[in-house]
DNA sequence: GACTATACGGAGACCGTCTCCGGTTGGTCA
DNA sequence: TGACCAACCGGAGACGGTCTCCGTATAGTC
């Protein structure tokens, strides 16, 4: 890919990042190509359709999720559970409008490999990073996985129209499974 | 109301019904008036926004539904509840597209008198049919009004996909509730 | 039949989508 | 470093859908 195209293709995600968290997944797609200083026809080439472009928002943030738990994870493997948290519901709560989006777009069968994969490595870095905790004796050991995005997922749901009561909520699932601190 | 204004009204309804049936809540509005064969000025007087005549189709079958109900119950009050059960779960099924329309508006606060009017009255007859065949020993006595709707919902919601495994689903949830057939 | 308040309707302004094609330029090569 | 060209850009305009405006029609009353 050219840099002309690489740098536009960036300028794209992140200003339909920008618009989607401020006006939900359905903002119109020229505003998208304004803020990202491009032309109509340029957005439409690197993303043919909406749902494209919602994906690759998506699929982009939770890499960058993904990222920054490694980075966590990197520096303390023991004690990162808990910033996890924060970040995965600090995460669902602001992309809640595209991740609805991308649920609707799945439901219709419209998939993409990125959408597997990202949900993958997600599972896989939160699975982890529990692990970890639950191997260093930071964290009660009888809870797996699945349970444990479940409990994240639900404080996300919880606190969709009140997201300022999210921290508590988290502060009382880290009582309830962190050692320790 | 004058009867042209009730006319065009009764006409609108119906033909929204029909095509958010075949194309969803989204349907083009101008095309909803088309085929009602009034001028798209006539359909925003009588409903100025989407919205508006989605709740208005919502609220006129459920009231279609509780009506039939009240008509079978009518013939037999013992013997309703499995015609009842057909009926609501067939409802819910042609109406899924505009259930969830109603879900989204409800959450986005934008509720209508109508609404909870129309949603108590089928409680209540379903509460009633349910009432009549347990009294009379044709269904088994320990389920509710709640269990029992929630039940009916399920199976909806399991064939939204499929439409046509309603009917064996329903001959399961009526072996286990009914008796004496 | 006259009158009038109520209702109608559809053209047009506006918004958003998305394509087309002339113009621009990033990257390669001699 | 200049020539070349394939890849990329961009924005005007066609199109679809929303929704208002106001001249016209008519239902209902007297």
């Amino acid at each position: 890919m050219r840099a002309d195209a690489r740098r536009n293709y960036e300028a794209l995600l992140a200003a339909a990042r920008d618009l989607f968290q401020e006006q939900g997944p359905d903002a119109p797609l020229d505003e998208v190509a304004k803020r990202a200083g491009v032309g109509a026809g340029t957005l439409y080439r690197h993303f043919p359709t909406r749902n494209d472009l919602v994906a690759a928002v998506y699929v982009a943030d939770i890499d960058a999720l993904c990222d920054a738990a490694e980075k966590l994870a990197a520096e303390d493997p023991d004690a990162a559970l808990g910033g996890y948290m924060d970040l995965h519901v600090g995460f669902t709560l602001r992309n809640a409008g595209i991740k609805k989006a991308i649920k609707e777009m799945l439901a219709d069968g419209d998939t993409r490999p990125g959408l597997t994969l990202c949900k993958t490595r997600m599972t896989e870095i939160a699975g982890e990073t529990l692990a970890h905790a639950q191997d260093a004796g930071a964290a009660r050991e009888d809870v797996d996985t699945v349970t444990f995005l479940r409990m994240l997922h639900g404080i996300a749901l919880a606190c969709e129209e009140n997201p300022e009561m999210a921290p508590a909520m988290l502060e009382v699932m880290k009582a309830g499974l962190l050692r320790g601190a």
